[in-house]
DNA sequence: ACTGCTACGCGAGTAAGGCTCATGTTAACT
DNA sequence: AGTTAACATGAGCCTTACTCGCGTAGCAGT
C-alpha cells in the first residue's frame, strides 16, 4: 500500500474535493453507522460525481481510513497544542489531558463516535498459513502511530531513562483507552463518566510499571 | 428484539442446520474476513437454501451474532470446566487462567480471531438525537454477559466481601483485555507472547484496586 | 383413504450497492 | 494551432442482501 489514497489531489479543488468527501462521509456514520454507508451517497452530499470519488479512494474500506487518518492527524495537533498552555506536573497529567480531549472528540468531531482513528475492520487475513509473524511497526495501525507519538512527548517531559518496554506499554495503554472509551460511549452518548473515570485509572495503573 | 434468531429450530434438523451453517460462517470468516462474507456462500457450502437461511437469521449481521452467541457460550463452558481441575490460589490465577483459555480459543477455535464474542460492529445510532442515556445492562452486550459470570465466579471463589465498584471494574478488565489481545493477534498470527504478558499485568495492576 | 389445514422448505427474482471504463473535457507545452 | 497527457464523468455491469409466493410434508378429523 503506497498510501491510502489512490490519487493524490495535486490542485486546490481536488483537495476541497476529498475534504468535503471526508466530512460527508463522517456526517452520514453518524446518521446510518458504517454498514449503511455507501460510497454513492456519500459521492451525492459532496456532489462529487461517483467516477471520481474512485479517483481519490481505493474502495469504501480507504473512504474510512482516510476519514481515520484524518482523525489521528486532528487528534495529535489538539494534543500537541494543549500541552505547552497545560500544568504537567507528572506523567499522569499527560494521560489525563490525552483521554480528555479523546472525549472531547468524541462529543464533537463528527463520525468520531463511530469511526476514532483505531483499526476499522480487520482484514481479510488470507490463507491461514500467513507469514508467521509481522512487526507491528510493519501494520502503521493508526493505534501504534498514536503510541509513537506519546512516546516521543512522554520522552520529552521526562528526561529520565525509561526502560525499553516502554514502547509495548504505550501501544497496549493506547489500546486499551481505546476500547474502554468505546464502551463509554456504547453506555452512554455522552460518555459514562466513570467509565472514564476507571478508562484513566486503568491506563495509570498499568503505566506506573514502566514510568517513574 | 426477541432473540437473536429469527425463528428458533425446533426439529433435530433444522438444529443440525443452524450449527452448520455457523460451522461455516466461522469458516469462511477466516478464510476471507467480515467483509467479503457473504450470506449466499455460506448458505451454499452449509448445503442450506437460501430461503431457508432467512428463516432463522434475521441478515448477515445476525448470523455473526449468533456465531459470537456460540462462542460466548463455549467460552464460559471452558472456563466452568477448567476451574475445578486448576489450583486458584488467588484471584489472579482466574485472570490467567480466563486469558490463557481466550488465547486458545483464538488459535483453535474457527473464526474466533476474527470474530469472538465481543460486539461486531457499532449499530446504525438512529437520529443524532437519541434517549439520552441507556443503562448497560440493557444492552445485552457479549462483554457484559462475560463480565457478569465473571464476576459471580469471583465471588464464589473469593467470599469476601467486594465493593460495589467491581461490576464496573470487571467490566472494563473485560473490553481491555479483549482489544489488547486482538492486537496481539493482529501483530503475530500466533498471538505475540510479550503482548499478552502484558495483558495480564495490565489487567491485575487494575484490579488490584478492586480485590485483595 | 381422503380431505382440509398449517407450518415449513425453497430458489427465482428484485432492489440496491460497489466499482469500472469508454468517452468527453481541460491543461500544458511546443 | 496542434499534440499529448492528465483529469472528469456517469451509464452500466456484476454481485449481494433479502423477499415472496408457490410447493410440499406432516397431521387431525372423519
Amino acid at each position: 500500500m503506497t498510501s491510502t489514497l489512490r490519487r493524490r489531489p495535486a490542485q486546490r479543488r481536488s483537495v476541497e474535493r476529498v475534504e468535503r468527501m471526508l466530512d460527508e462521509c463522517a456526517l452520514l456514520l453518524d446518521e446510518v453507522g458504517y454498514e449503511a454507508l455507501t460510497t454513492k451517497e456519500v459521492a451525492r452530499r459532496a456532489e462529487v460525481p461517483i467516477g471520481t470519488f474512485y479517483q481519490f479512494f481505493h474502495d469504501k474500506q480507504g473512504l474510512v481510513r482516510a476519514l481515520a487518518r484524518r482523525n489521528l492527524e486532528a487528534f495529535l495537533q489538539r494534543i500537541i497544542e494543549r500541552i505547552p498552555l497545560a500544568d504537567l506536573g507528572h506523567w499522569t497529567d499527560l494521560v489525563d489531558l490525552a483521554i480528555d480531549e479523546f472525549v472531547d472528540m468524541k462529543r464533537t468531531t463528527p463520525g468520531f463516535a463511530v469511526v476514532d482513528f483505531g483499526e476499522v475492520l480487520t482484514a481479510p487475513g488470507g490463507p491461514s498459513v500467513e507469514g508467521s509473524k509481522r512487526a507491528l511497526d510493519e501494520t502503521h495501525e493508526n493505534n501504534v502511530v498514536v503510541a509513537e507519538r506519546l512516546r516521543a512527548l512522554t520522552l520529552e517531559l521526562l528526561d529520565a531513562p525509561v526502560g525499553p518496554g516502554l514502547d509495548t506499554a504505550l501501544l497496549v495503554a493506547v489500546e486499551a483507552t481505546d476500547a474502554v472509551l468505546k464502551l463509554a460511549f456504547r453506555a452512554d452518548p455522552g460518555g459514562a463518566p466513570e467509565l472514564i473515570a476507571e478508562c484513566k485509572l486503568l491506563v495509570r495503573r498499568y503505566l506506573a510499571d514502566h514510568l517513574p
